[in-house]
DNA sequence: TATTGTTATACTCTATAACTATA
DNA sequence: TATAGTTATAGAGTATAACAATA
């Protein structure tokens, strides 16, 4: 099954890591846009969920400054899919929550990323391992 | 070396692939600034290279409507690194051609990955081939 | 009639700088 | 003083709709 092939030059790795973002950014928006989101309100969403988050470290983690938070949360909130609450213990930092419209937002969207899924379903158990393995070790945490 | 683990869940490999390609995302990005461009306009010019484009084409690659690519191309070209010309066997078209400039832009843009490039570094040529294989099986060309 | 490219408009995301209210 | 969050502003990317020139 393994064939003693050349391996891809690492120009070759980095368009085929190019064409696949473009992909999965193109199947998240679409899933984001079928829940009427677009792809950074869809991915607030998920970084909301578990966590308890600050507006700083929500900024922290989408990795923008953070004035564009204010709007994005502003946006969401508009739309009772986040709540703003303000800390009990610093009266300064804000904790976000999502509201159960959010809940279910994230569940649609996951749901609706059909070409990701696709492909994903084409590997067996032991190639997502691998995929596992290797995509960690080229992005580590 | 093959452990035999239970394989990662669909739900974690999508985390897994959103964690990575928003990795690489950041380091095009950062490449991009440091040539003083947008990820927007350093992936134009990748499209560009190579393979004569027009407008409408270009807007197919880039998946965004063709009145986005007027702005785009018109910011590009304002910095000479993109030049249109009406093509002359349908003067409705316009083809679009990097500049020296633009070459060189790209070429920049590629070295300063360097996030990445340490990253494929950690890989041997068996795993290289290993990940391009799987990566393509998950997002077909 | 259909297609290519542009303009006008409106919205989102982005960073910078200046501000407020808390600590 | 320092930090959390907001506002104001300007630029870039996005889609929609209407348009001129060309096929």
């Amino acid at each position: 099954m393994q064939a003693n092939l050349t391996p891809p030059t690492k120009r070759q790795l980095l368009e085929l890591l190019a064409h696949s973002l473009s992909a999965h950014y193109a199947d998240f928006s679409a899933a984001a846009a079928s829940a009427g989101l677009t792809a950074m309100q869809a991915k607030t969403l998920t970084v909301l969920r578990g966590t308890p988050t600050s507006m700083r470290s929500l900024a922290d983690t989408l990795t923008c400054d953070a004035s564009n938070v204010t709007g994005i949360i502003d946006r969401l909130e508009k739309r009772d899919l986040v709540r703003r609450e303000v800390s009990p213990t610093d009266r300064r930092v804000k904790h976000l929550l999502l509201t159960e419209a959010g809940e279910k937002a994230i569940d649609i969207i996951r749901e609706r990323m059909e070409q990701v899924q696709a492909g994903l379903d084409r590997l067996s158990g032991e190639e997502r391992n691998e995929l596992f393995r290797l995509l960690t070790a080229v992005f580590p945490p």
